[in-house]
DNA sequence: GATGAATGAGCTTTCATTCAT
DNA sequence: GATGAATGAAAGCTCATTCAT
């Protein structure tokens, strides 16, 4: 009962980020479902009932990580797009920049994120819808504008959102660290293919 | 024995396909691991035993399930490649109309392949893999056969590969039935895209 | 469902036969509570609902494979006794050396009659019960007479009686056929312990 | 939490003993597999999910109280015999009454410590299997002993040594306490059956 | 801030048994 | 004589959660 096997992998500061760091890697390695409160504490190091003072409840502990990533997400974009020049090609640029830099840095939080939203009970997912949508938004806006402004072609904005967006977010899935190729390369190979997609025309 | 009590959906023939009816359902709303075997039970109209009559292990039942759906879209998007045309965009095009008709008239059998590989044990993972891989490999040969030829001009054709497959498949994430939009024109606005990614120049 | 693996150890003569064949083999393995009737099945080569039809229940093949190896024991007893001189010493080593040979020739159902009594529901306990206690009967009447006879010194024959059986039926537990040593040795050997446990002075 | 409902035989101090009491109790009646771990608990007075708070699984259990009561049986003889004269015919009376003892005073542990070892998973039967071994070995050494000094004249020592045991483990199935034997009678009255055995002429 | 002990509900799986054919 | 399909009960075990300390 007292034996711990395998060293706790993740025992920084305090007791809440310890916590959070080993219900990120385990849920992303596992889902939700197959994911126990009693695995994320072991791997934290801590005790079952030092959760508990910590979270709630279990789906309290996901939505406050699906919160904290897509907060995290969303103010990126913002703050990418906020930097960037004013001219649609260089905003959907810096979209795809921010989105790729996500997906291959914080791969574990892609993951939660993307796969894990329909395990949140109703209540939490509707509070944060209004995040996630905002963050859809960013892309649909520049599209608009683009196709607006004539520097897009695309005959339908939301099938080429869409698209781009799907690619971006597949990079989380098949990406290995240290694959031999540098994250700016990458990024210049997406940006070329978000701009192919909506039919940039220099 | 003909009377059944509760409200079972699927009263289809026997009992094996009662099964897989319900748990094709079940598993595409909540997940390998959200799911109980006896959800699946009730909601094929069988008791909770006669379910293992049918299949040993609800894994089993993962596995047999995946496998279908795995030889299913491979046998499509195989039939689809011999009646195309012997010419990359033509080759591209069907294997893409292959995909979005299967995403969105198998929109449930299209979200347990992509969301549940994972919960395969390895075994199985690892004798499926090899269907898995082939299907990529369609992809993968005509888009090096496009750039061969001339046809395409992909500076990446992996990541082209990877970003159409991600946009088709993301299809059966949100498309609703009835949602205004045919079949045949969905499929034009993704060969479309597919087209512009590997920058396609007839 | 319909695959079989390993081949059914036991296809003798007809379907009773081979189903008690088989629940000796493995109640002696692993008892009444550890093995299953589907166990059994399998093994005697049929089908689970061709078991009912030769036995009503579980506990009826029990019961009556405990019968049959109690009888067969009891007129093994009977007949050596009857063949045996009119001699305390002679009576004595002719249970033993009827014991001796069944538990050597006989290990299969002298483990389960060892250990499946306790398993026995209490009707049919009671009904067998009375076959047990004849044969323990044999043994005491024989020490009862050699010590009344003068032939047998021992102060206490239920203690006696009792080492004797114990020892003879401890040899199902440990002999191993093939073990280097022959029956007739065997059985010499215990008829001399049983006459040294009985006092026995020639 | 004061407070307990149902009438739980054996409310002794903390969760574990009342957990191990009960099964030693509950394992000597029905055996392993006719044995539930609910049934374990309800006896215990605790729930079910207590139970695996101390034990992770009812095999690990049942290897515990093995081992536990081999223990305790070996160390008994081990005293035993350390505190007997260096005379072959006392170091056996000092094994059989230890023997003795034991088998009356823990019936329920010989019962199951005979009885339940065919159903420990190989891996716990080998680990406690050396210590089996040790008890029997002390049993070897002494009847060796004796032979070699001229005290026992068994011409088989191993048969004499197996019968000895076997007579004396069997006391644990048939006797009932306050049956009108004392325990040292009991004792003496088998100290001299295993004097017999072995043939020992003072 | 944290723990050890406990619980009730639920999990996957296996059981003995039944019944129409 | 025998089978395939099904069932309700119960098995061993894990779950999220609680609570006194």
């Amino acid at each position: 009962m007292t034996e711990r096997r395998g060293a706790p992998t993740i025992p920084r500061g305090g007791g809440r980020d310890a916590i959070t760091g080993a219900a990120r890697e385990i849920l992303s390695e596992r889902g939700y479902h197959g994911t126990s409160i009693r695995d994320i504490a072991k791997r934290a190091g801590l005790s079952l009932s030092a959760l508990y003072y910590w979270h709630p409840s279990k789906q309290h502990l996901l939505a406050a990580l699906i919160e904290d990533i897509t907060h995290d997400y969303f103010q990126r974009c913002d703050l990418a797009l906020r930097e960037a020049a004013d001219d649609p090609a260089e905003k959907l640029r810096a979209l795809v920049r921010a989105t790729v830099e996500y997906r291959v840095s914080r791969r574990v939080e892609s993951n939660i994120s993307a796969l894990e939203w329909r395990n949140l009970e109703p209540a939490n997912r509707e509070r944060l819808d209004g995040l996630r949508h905002a963050a859809t938004q960013l892309w649909a806006d520049i599209v608009a504008d683009g196709v607006a402004s004539g520097d897009f072609h695309c005959a339908h904005p939301d099938d080429a959102r869409r698209s781009i967006i799907a690619a971006c977010n597949a990079i989380a899935q098949w990406y290995e660290p240290g694959g031999g190729i540098t994250l700016p390369e990458l990024v210049e190979r997406y940006c070329a293919i978000a701009l192919r997609v909506v039919d940039h025309r220099g």
